[in-house]
RNA sequence: GGGCGCGUAGCUCAGUUGGUUAGAGCGCAUCCCUGAUAAGGAUGAGGUCCCAAGUUCGAAUCUUGGCGCGCCCA
């Protein structure tokens, strides 16, 4: 039997009870058991960083993340779930930093590498229980006990081993990356710390000229004139760059004597800011510039390499530098549309100097030239300027370049420029390290084949947003010169230079004359609850040696550099396994992902990573190579599908003084109607946003879950708003869960009980997932095609909503998913209960009110099912209440363990749909009726009349005359043919059907129909089915599908028209309505009172009314049994009953005064 | 500056392949129902579908350009 239900449900006290439910009985683990043996279907979790709390986009992501493996979960797939944690990188180090209070490498080398390391361990999981906490609460089933972790050992040795695959096949190298260098520091900056010291500075700008030569490579009359605003890279000039389609002028300077070459654009702005006259004597186009050579101003490497040429690989041999190249960031904004490029000193610029190097045979291109040192001062190989601060040494070289007459033109420039946030009078300059790369760019076509086989949602990822990124790879620069991150596992001969990648620690300590152990052994000594997974960090492993092969009595000592955690991440399908070195199998079985889910910040961060990591690795099969543990795979790319969720803003309320509220309600209360509503980011600092355990608190995880899923495709912006999330509570939660209740309640007062019905002995323990064909077969269920239409209807709905529900939730669609769940709902709640309520309303046992217990039975055990994976939690509910308690051990522990509704598609009936669709219709119409001839639907009316354009569904209409009268209380319905009194007609084209058969000639039979009688086509249309039309274009026949009939109700009656038909009311009351109506009015205002009373729903009562009014006395002896009837009551009286509370209301504008009995029951 | 995305009701958002009366929820107004009851429901007001041009018999939808916003990159 079921449980009483509460009608005052706590939903945040529920779930917290379905949480230690699911926890004692360990459902997760028994949902995994039940799927052990079947198909896949993979799930990888991306690592979140545990060093901070968690916030509401985390919430939904995780939200996604559990909604789809719970599905298909229940679809019958076998879905793991393991955890992971990201561990690695600058974020932690910050971090420790903030606490040590200091900042530069050089005071954490003071404080220590290794307290330091210590220090980035502890920390990293500082919020894992918060973590751990939101996890649970948000009802995300993962395995966060075997959670993968990239700091630990196997995680580590599973990355030096992809890492040594790579050096191995040439993948691996070094090369110069360009960052943001403070000099006097000697570190680099991250984006983010650049980010914060800009400031505006005047810097020179100068025009300078860059002597052309001629073939024979002598100086030619004519200049390039080139711009920068960084005079002191000028002496490592490497080319002049122009963009191919610019316009380009020859211009003569009297004064100079010589010509000068600029964007034509710029000419006269040009001469203007140098007040001198340019004569154009001819243009030509950038690309015609492409390849020829100049002088560059100074000749510090000029002069030994200015002649030098290299083997072009296409054959043939040019001049590696000082010449002119085409480059699309070129610009007619500023200066003069050909650009100095000292490639050490821009990334761009450098980029360039990179494809430029692939032109040529290896070693024969152009090096890097860089006449500055890591201090920020000129080398000695730039003389003139050698140990100067560059930034200082500006004005002497510009001063050197005017007095040999190169400089053309000097000015100042305004502009912002990046300052080091921890020494503000220090300049960062763009400076070249020595950096390790990833050859990605040679894997770019690769890259993309495997992009477009990913199913990414939205679709427009693909092309766009992550196809474009492809499209401009680089190399990946993997090193970083910091200390918390998996080391880069390459030993360098500190004789020869050579190089060797590790591939685990075993491999290491196996090599020749290994040394400095002690290390590692010291530490544990001094810290004995050091975590062993250190060993393979800073500084441990750097201090391990071992014998060169490559001199004798040489050592091999680790490059020092770390690697960019984005890696660590992008190698998570194989390292959460620790393969090679472990984990072969798991990693053949869970490779590649079915699905993952991240937001889209994540596109140059994990989805690239991996999809990188995995092209590289497992992508080229003529690389594979069992021997080193590679995997063939036909599919490289590591995920099919991929949902990109939007980034997430929120709401909240500012008063005028700019204190913000998170709700409308508090912020109205202080500063009443003076405030504004906002949208924007979510902040720490201002706190803009309510904490997702709040949101628990108050509404419970359902309420947000659903909100995420149901209320926005998942890629949109979402704000997060709590004003939207509390909606959801009625909208969607309550209203389930008062159908439920209001089951539960006839079902135990009528002792409904399904168990009973269904015989225990064909049952195995736990077998019972009650579906429809096994409800069907409970003694007192009959099959649905003997039920009602009412009955037939909803059940056709609830078929059709989960055929389509697994259609879309199988497409990734969760959002269409839940639109058509809550559709249900609403068709469930607002017609099938409503209009059912007379069955279970009644006192004698009858077939049709079985009928009414079995198809809502079936409805609310299939939607627990259906809404699952969506709101875990009242889902559980409902099933523990409908399912298990009156089932016990024959039917499934959990709702979680059941199979998922693919609905029965033979029961899904579109024709009744349509028919009950015109049912609602005409009730809605009919209500809009009442509503404007204020005619409350309390008061009977003796009659309705429905005009119907079209009239195929008239005979089942009739029959379901009692429904309609019901709802709209009205004793008659009427579909009359002719109407012509209160209706007209429009007849227009049916454009869907016409357009294409017309065509131009479209127009003109619309206004032919406008302008014919309308009753006359009618007519025709009746007679033959068909009619013809004259147009100016000739005639046209049209049939009754080719246009569409109109209904307009006339004016003066109380009616409502709808698309397809109208509805009118007969407004004439006589003394039997009215009476009819008082006597509706007494029943509830009895009922109001037996609320008021708390009488129970089945207690019987005797009634006493007192009133002065004998039309009311005779309604209510006209209508006495059916008040009786209504209200329960086994006697009325015309006086007042003896210590009552009585209570008097207003009826027919007169006093009545009622007061109500609780009889005790005869016998 | 480039790429991508988005502009639809007061707010938050839907809108299938172009089809002629553009929808939902919330809010607001009016009201109904009440044996689901500290619920439920109906009706209504509210829209130059950002602007402009084009394609088309027909454009919120397709094309181009502009304006505005967001994100990423520079």
């Amino acid at each position: 039997m079921f449980n009483p239900v509460r009608s005052n449900v706590r939903f945040p006290e529920l779930e917290e009870q379905v949480l230690k439910f699911w926890d004692s009985r360990e459902i997760y683990e028994k949902s995994l058991q039940a799927r052990a043996n079947a198909e896949k279907f993979v799930f990888y979790e991306g690592p979140p960083t545990a060093n901070g709390l968690p916030h509401p986009g985390h919430c939904l992501t995780r939200a996604m993340k559990d909604l789809f493996p719970r599905y298909k979960t229940m679809r019958g797939f076998r879905c793991e779930r393991k955890g992971g944690w990201d561990t690695h990188g600058l974020p932690v180090e910050v971090e420790v930093c903030k606490e040590l209070g200091i900042h530069s490498k050089e005071e954490i080398e003071d404080f220590g590498v290794e307290p330091f390391i210590h220090r980035c361990m502890e920390s990293v999981f500082r919020y894992t229980r918060e973590w751990e906490n939101l996890t649970k609460r948000l009802g995300f089933w993962i395995h966060l006990e075997d959670a993968y972790v990239t700091y630990h050992q196997s995680y580590v040795e599973s990355v030096w081993w992809s890492l040594k695959t790579l050096f191995d096949r040439g993948l691996l190298f070094q090369g110069h990356k360009i960052v943001w260098w403070w000099a006097q520091g000697g570190t680099a900056l991250s984006s983010g710390e650049v980010g914060q010291g800009y400031r505006t500075v005047d810097d020179p700008s100068v025009y300078v000229r860059f002597p052309l030569l001629d073939d024979a490579g002598e100086e030619s009359d004519t200049d390039l004139l080139v711009w920068t605003t960084t005079p002191w890279t000028l002496p490592s000039n490497q080319f002049a760059a122009v963009h191919s389609d610019l316009d380009y002028a020859v211009v003569r300077d009297e004064e100079l004597g010589r010509k000068l070459i600029v964007a034509t654009a710029l000419v006269e702005q040009i001469a203007g800011k140098a007040k001198r006259e340019l004569t154009v004597e001819s243009t030509l186009k950038g690309s015609e510039l492409v390849g020829r050579r100049y002088r560059p101003p100074f000749d510090y490497y000029y002069k030994d390499q200015g002649q030098t040429q290299g083997e072009l690989i296409a054959g043939g041999k040019q001049h590696v530098a000082w010449r002119v190249l085409a480059a699309d960031f070129v610009t007619i904004d500023s200066g003069t549309g050909l650009v100095h490029e000292a490639p050490a000193f821009g990334e761009v610029d450098h980029d360039l100097l990179m494809s430029e190097q692939t032109r040529f045979q290896a070693g024969e291109g152009p090096h890097l030239i860089c006449a500055v040192g890591p201090d920020g001062k000129f080398t000695q190989q730039a003389s003139d300027f050698a140990d100067r601060w560059v930034k200082e040494a500006d004005k002497d070289i510009c001063r050197n370049l005017r007095e040999r007459g190169l400089l053309f033109l000097q000015e100042q420039y305004r502009h912002e420029y990046p300052f080091c946030w921890r020494a503000d009078q220090d300049p960062l300059i763009q400076y070249p390290r020595k950096s390790w790369f990833i050859r990605t760019t040679a894997f770019k076509d690769s890259m993309l084949a495997n992009n477009a086989k990913i199913n990414w949602l939205p679709e427009h990822i693909r092309e766009g947003r992550f196809g474009n990124f492809l499209e401009a790879n680089v190399d990946w620069a993997l090193s970083r010169e910091r200390y918390w991150g998996t080391p880069l596992p390459i030993w360098r001969c500190q004789e020869t230079g050579k190089m060797e990648a590790i591939g685990s620690y075993e491999e290491l300590l196996a090599k020749p004359g290994v040394s400095g152990l002690e290390a590692w052994e010291q530490s544990k000594e001094r810290h004995p609850n050091i975590s062993e997974h250190l060993k393979v960090h800073k500084p441990y492993v750097d201090e391990i040696t071992y014998d060169s092969p490559y001199a004798p009595g040489a050592h091999m000592r680790r490059v020092p550099d770390v690697i960019d955690c984005w890696y660590d991440s992008g190698a998570m399908p194989f390292a959460q396994w620790g393969y090679p070195h472990t984990g072969k199998e798991q990693f053949a079985d869970q490779f590649p992902a079915d699905f993952i889910s991240e937001a889209l910040d994540q596109t140059r961060g994990w989805f690239y990573s991996q999809l990188a990591i995995s092209t590289l690795l497992f992508g080229d099969q003529s690389q594979d190579d069992p021997q080193r543990g590679t995997l063939k795979t036909e599919y490289p790319h590591p995920y099919r599908t991929c949902i990109v969720l939007g980034l997430m803003n929120t709401e909240w309320y500012e008063s005028p003084d700019g204190e913000r509220y998170l709700t409308e309600d508090e912020c109205r209360a202080k500063h009443a109607d003076k405030y504004t509503k906002r949208v924007g980011k979510m902040s720490k600092q201002l706190r803009n946003y309510p904490e997702p355990n709040q949101i628990f608190d108050k509404y419970g995880a359902d309420a947000l879950r659903w909100f995420f899923f149901a209320n926005q495709p998942p890629w949109t912006s979402i704000v997060y708003s709590e004003r939207s999330i509390k909606e959801v509570i009625p909208e969607f939660m309550l209203r389930l869960w008062n159908v439920y209740n209001f089951f539960v309640e006839y079902a135990r007062i009528d002792n409904f009980n399904p168990a009973e019905e269904l015989g225990a002995n064909e049952a195995e323990l736990g077998s019972y997932q009650l579906d429809g064909n096994q409800l069907v077969c409970g003694a007192t269920a009959r099959n649905w095609e003997d039920r009602n239409e009412l009955d037939r209807w909803i059940i056709s709905e609830l078929n059709r909503t989960a055929a389509g529900v697994v259609a879309k939730m199988d497409a990734y669609e969760n959002f269409n998913a839940a639109a058509l769940l809550k559709e249900f709902l609403d068709a469930l709640s607002n017609w099938y209960v409503r209009r059912s309520r007379d069955r279970f309303w009644s006192n004698e046992e009858s077939q049709e009110k079985c009928d009414a217990y079995w198809t809502l039975y079936e409805c609310l055990l299939t939607t627990a099912k259906l809404i699952a994976p969506f709101t875990p939690f009242i889902a559980e509910e409902l099933w523990q209440n409908l399912a298990c308690a009156p089932f016990g051990q024959r039917t499934r522990e959990s709702v979680h363990l059941c199979d998922y509704p693919t609905g029965n598609t033979s029961l899904v009936d579109n024709e009744l749909s349509e028919r009950m669709a015109l049912v609602r219709e005409i009730v809605s119409l009919g209500r809009a009726a009442r509503m404007n001839a204020s005619l409350k639907v309390r008061q009977p009316l003796s009659e309705i009349d429905v005009v119907l354009a079209d009239r195929t569904h008239l005979d089942w209409l009739r029959e379901q005359d009692g429904l309609i009268r019901q709802e709209l209380n009205v004793k008659a319905i009427d579909y009359p043919r002719a109407a012509d009194d209160y209706i007209s007609y429009t007849v227009t084209p049916n454009f869907p059907r016409l357009g294409p058969r017309l065509g131009k000639q479209l127009p003109q039979v619309k206004k032919a129909l406008a302008d014919a009688d309308p009753a006359t086509l009618l007519k025709q249309l009746e007679a033959a089915g068909k009619f013809v039309l004259a147009t100016d274009g000739g005639e046209v026949e049209l049939n009754s599908e080719d246009v569409q009939v109109r209904l307009n109700a006339r004016e003066g009656w109380a009616a409502a028209q709808g698309s397809g038909m109208v509805v009118v009311l007969n407004t004439e009351l006589n003394p039997e309505l009215i009476a009819e109506g008082h006597a509706r009015d007494i029943i509830r205002a009895v009922q109001d009172h037996r609320k008021e009373l708390k009488l129970e729903y089945t207690d019987r009562i005797h009634v006493g009314l007192v009133t002065d009014t004998e039309e009311i006395r005779d309604a209510v002896e006209q209508f006495r049994d059916y008040i009786m009837q209504e209200t329960l009551a086994l006697r009325i009286d015309f006086e007042s009953i003896e210590n009552t509370e009585p209570t008097t209301v207003k009826i027919a504008g007169s006093d009545v005064t009622i007061s109500i009995q609780v009889a005790v029951e005869a016998g």
